[in-house]
DNA sequence: AGTTGTTGACTGACCAGTCAATCTATTCGG
DNA sequence: CCGAATAGATTGACTGGTCAGTCAACAACT
């Protein structure tokens, strides 16, 4: 529940370089904050052209204009309009991986782990909707094409939370009968599907209403997943046991 | 868990129709299986091209070869490639939709409620997972384009799901603290995720594991709704109250 | 004098949608 | 009962527009 690190949507960070230009090395002069570093700019601009008009719907030219940079350069910095994409998605998504992977190595009750990564995620949603929505939108979900492409880092996420799962499933907190992959599978849809419901204006979106889902997701999923009692006569949930 | 009443593939039923043919009335003279019925084949082939290499990566002209008619018959028949899917949609969200109506007016439990909808929508699955993975994929995902065009029809089956547990709240199976909105999107949320594992092929989809999905959809999600105990002292889940 | 950044007009491919022609079935006058 | 007439079904070559990606030139910086 604290304040978790929402990401910074400026820095420049990984991002994979395309083919063509060589890079010798070095970046900007100094990273400060003066410099125009027109790569990012096409990528902010891209993020607000996906989400406005879809990757299928827009022209490259569009995001050119949007901003505010000529045609080609976009061709300078990336080799394709997938490109674009393709980096937009690997670098936010890079982010959450390592954050599901320092949440899983640190000791800490199930609720709390996959409570730090709901709440990761809607910090996200929270701090640059218009990027989660490209990202869900047009790579996470589209089976064809770039869900594809990037399926083998989709699953890794998948994976690392069914591992957190199966941990708690081990130390008796979680009910074994429900495969961990399953309740993985859950766990996420629950979030991808609160995110669907704001992209498309289904559900309530003030800052309160983003706050309370956090708990709403933990509450939902986790009591559904605990051994409390209900076989057993016992009372006693996880709750005691923490 | 009972049969439920999967639906039939073939048959042609309602289907908008589109634009030109006026229609004069009556139909193939007998409605046997005998009839080549052109329209259902390029719908059916539709379904197929576009589960394989979705909506905007395959050309009308796919479509044609793959029903083995010609080109043009295809505007014949539609006004447009959109209107195919738009076709395919409205067709299957209809039933979905009428299930629920009629699940919704049937003095059940609500695990039973919600579970023959999860059943529904995973048998729907099982019976046909090419056309299920283009609604959900082309349509239902896609908050631009086709998404934005049958939103309403899309928030009608979300709206009948919150209406189920809300009801169940009101006669206290189902904690009221979880708003029924955002409940209804946890449950249809973990479904669709299930068939996205399937969809990508991230969990395994025997009949048996499809099967036993139905179940896990309802324990985990109504195991985390229902009012059993943990405020109060008792053991008493809404099991005994039912 | 070279290297990297930036520009925008241009091209080549692709494809949705059109349409005139052909085919098939049903109707109807004689 | 037959052949003409009408209407729908079916065909596929063609068109028009769109757009991703190229490239040759120019600018800025070192």
């Amino acid at each position: 529940m604290s304040a978790s690190r929402a990401p910074a949507g400026g820095a420049s960070a990984g991002g994979a370089r395309a083919a063509g230009a060589s890079g010798s090395g070095a970046g900007p002069p100094a990273g400060g904050p003066r410099a125009p570093d027109k790569r990012r700019l096409i990528l902010d601009a891209a993020v607000r052209v996906f989400a406005r008009q879809g990757f299928h719907a827009c022209r490259v030219s569009d995001i050119a204009d949007e901003a505010g940079v000529a045609y080609g350069l976009v061709y300078h910095y990336f080799a394709s309009k997938d490109e674009v994409l393709d980096t937009l998605f690997i670098e936010r998504w890079e982010v959450m991986l390592q954050l599901i992977r320092d949440v899983d190595s640190e000791p800490l009750p199930v609720r709390e782990k996959l409570g730090a990564i709901a709440a990761f995620i809607i910090d996200s949603y929270s701090h640059d909707p218009d990027l989660m929505k490209v990202i869900i939108v047009e790579v996470t979900r589209a089976a064809n094409s770039f869900g594809d492409t990037h399926i083998g880092t989709i699953r890794e996420a998948y994976e690392l939370i069914g591992a957190i799962v199966e941990k708690a499933q081990a130390d008796g907190y979680f009910k074994p009968e429900i495969e961990a992959r399953f309740a993985a599978m859950a766990f996420y849809g629950v979030i991808e599907q609160l995110l669907t419901g704001w992209i498309f204006d289904l559900l309530p979106q003030g800052e309160e209403e983003l706050q309370r889902a956090k708990w709403v997701v933990i509450e939902t999923v986790c009591g559904g997943l605990e051994t409390n009692a209900v076989s057993d006569g016992t009372t006693a949930g996880n709750r005691l046991l923490r």
